[in-house]
DNA sequence: TATAGAGTTATCATAGTTGATAACTCCGAA
DNA sequence: TTCGGAGTTATCAACTATGATAACTCTATA
């Protein structure tokens, strides 16, 4: 084992990590956190007041921005935070380019 | 009891039934439901082809499209579904007006 | 530096969704 | 009237999101 051959290991790990996250970008689990804080943010509450809102804890407000790629929250779940930080939810279907 | 009483009752029960249906009809779990069943039905497809595409059975495709409102899927769950017929999914928030 | 606020992470129990199977209704076509 | 396709409903097991608690990091500020 070489420095050079850890480095090359080092580097393509790296590659590995930027392209998933470049993909899980684009996924809409990853849209929808990032919306859940910016509706927040604008409203100007912090974790604590929406979970004292929804009746939970900040701990799960935070678990529910920050949810890795893994989990998928409920439709449920997502409509009363954004209960909490006055706004509706509407789910659109945008048609996909499948065949060319 | 006389069944002019009876007559009452059912009248009553029918108007709760409908106001209740009204209701429903408002939140984005029902909404959400007809868009799912109006996507598949002009993507011309079956439950059970759909049941196919997701590895799983059609009662769970039934499941989903007519959900009592007590359940809520998972957006995953709404995900995979709308692939399955063509579409991907985008969660808009509405803003709603809380003080006049 | 120490204190408080905001957010994160880990953990476990509980509640709820989903997977899978089976039996059923309904409807149109042979 | 029979038959098969499409959809529904019920049930239970397996899986997973959520509730709740605690300990932690980080930052701003006194």
């Amino acid at each position: 084992m070489s420095r050079t051959t850890l480095s090359k290991f080092k580097k393509k790990a790296l590659t590995k990590v930027s392209v998933k996250k470049e993909y899980e970008a684009l996924s809409p689990a990853y849209k929808l956190r990032k919306k859940l804080i910016a509706l927040r943010q604008k409203a100007g509450l912090t974790q604590e007041q929406i979970a004292t809102v929804l009746h939970t804890q900040k701990s799960n407000i935070s678990r529910l921005e920050n949810a890795n790629s893994t989990n998928s929250p409920k439709l449920s779940t997502i409509e009363e935070y954004a209960q909490a930080v006055g706004y509706e939810v509407e789910i659109k279907f945008i048609p996909t380019q499948k065949n060319t």
